[in-house]
RNA sequence: GGAGGGGUUCCCGAGUGGCUAAAGGGAGCAGACUGUAAAUCUGCCGGCGAAGCCUUCGGUGGUUCGAAUCCACCCCCCUCCA
């Protein structure tokens, strides 16, 4: 079954054991992989502007049908031209279906075979979010890569339950498969928990609809960083090869680099840019816990090595005031140099796979990020 | 000089006899955050510690089994009237 229908394509530059080196195209420009999208799931990437965002190294962001659709709604931001002009990105945009707000507001939903019944956590009116329904919203967007409904489970959870989600993500695929009219790239999501059977039939299940890449999904939800790998060693090798493979909602620094070396080629997580507005920093020293006593007097820039605004201007004893301060520039400047250290951490891993140094990399960040 | 109000743990501020090492804020200190209901949330916040003990509510002295709370005097502060 063949039903890529997108301009979408994807390559493999490069490759380093497992590890992939990869370019992948959308008729709103290139994206290097292994890529991290920064999380914009408002329409907006948190305390950046647009500008900011390219400045950081960004290809592409990622944004949300859930939120989108109940605010301000979908036929709104077609009306305006879509969701590029609506928040003046125009690069490349994947948007998440929807299926995790099923885990993380699992509180006001009711899911059933045909979809999420679900109450909006905006003024409590009951809504409901069908398979064809999210990629109806997702092409009204003008989404460059939709994300496919899906049923994210909880961690820990029955293998019944795990299994129950699986099949209704399957079948949801399906759904979405036959819902798609324009020319959005489509990708699948696997799930099935920690169960190598489960996760292994999602796996051939979600391969066989010919998406144009392959998630995966329910993880990052509890489950403990070993676990997280070992879910990846048995799931990667039954995913197509010549589609990107993109771990939802991932992660740590550590947990990236170890994701790309078993074979993934694309992230999201929001731990840069929420972390940032919490007041954490990640550098190749380690995190930085603004709030911490001990940089009251620190001269310095959060790391020496870093090229990005805030660290090029600013010292940490500065960063801090604004940080306990609860200025709003402390958000800003915060969120500049975490996406600025994701992301060049991203360059890093490319650079280093197509030049077969990876594993060297990979054991400096393990030193750095093993908590 | 007269009339009233008040001094509480770093700060503000509740508390009018035991349930009070003392509400609640703030500040401070520390931790968490993984397809964002998050510029959010949690913990600690007199001292030593296992229970428990010790010190603390302007000062001193009383009343009481028991006092931040009641009484006496003293020291400060504020408002109004002369």
């Amino acid at each position: 079954m063949e039903t890529q229908c997108s301009s979408f394509r994807f390559d493999v530059l490069a490759e380093s054991d497992n590890a992939r080196r990869g370019r992948f195209y959308t008729s709103r420009g290139t994206v290097d992989t292994p890529a991290f999208m920064p999380v914009g799931t408002q329409g907006t990437v948190k305390a950046m502007t647009p500008e900011n965002l390219k400045n950081t190294g960004a290809q592409i962001i990622l944004s949300n049908t859930y939120h989108l659709h109940l605010r301000p709604g979908e036929d709104l931001i077609e009306t305006i031209g879509g969701l590029h002009k609506f928040m003046a990105w125009d690069g490349p945009i994947l948007t998440d279906s929807g299926g995790y707000q099923v885990f993380s507001l699992a509180k006001l939903r009711k899911i059933t075979d045909d979809g999420i019944e679900f109450q909006s956590h905006i003024d409590g009116s009951t809504r409901c979010l069908t398979p064809e329904k999210a990629v109806q919203i997702q092409e009204k967007l003008g989404s460059d890569i939709m994300m496919v409904l899906d049923e994210c489970v909880p961690y820990p959870c029955s293998e019944e339950q795990a299994f129950n989600a699986v099949k209704r993500t399957s079948f949801w695929a399906k759904r979405c498969v036959n819902a798609r009219h324009g020319e959005n790239a489509l990708f699948g999501i696997v799930q099935g928990g920690v169960f190598r059977n489960l996760r292994e039939m999602s796996a051939v299940q979600i391969s066989e609809l010919g998406f144009d890449g392959i998630a995966v999904g329910g993880l990052s939800v509890g489950e403990s960083h070993d676990t997280m790998m070992e879910v990846l060693e048995y799931t990667l090798p039954l995913l197509p090869s010549d589609r990107p493979h993109y771990l939802m909602g991932v992660g740590t620094p550590l947990d990236i680099v170890e994701a790309v070396a078993r074979g993934i080629d694309m992230f999201d997580c929001v731990l840069p840019t929420r972390n940032a507005r919490n007041g954490q920093l990640f550098t190749w020293k380690g995190k930085i816990t603004l709030k911490q006593a001990k940089y009251k007097l620190e001269k310095g820039p959060p790391d020496e090595s870093c090229t990005c605004y805030t660290c090029r201007n600013f010292s940490l004893a500065y960063l801090r005031h604004l940080f306990m301060s609860g200025e709003i520039l402390s958000s800003v400047l915060a969120t500049m140099h975490n996406l600025h250290f994701y992301l060049e951490l991203m360059l890093k891993m490319r650079h280093s796979v197509e030049n077969q140094y990876f594993d060297k990399l990979r054991s400096s960040i393990k030193e750095m990020y093993n908590d």
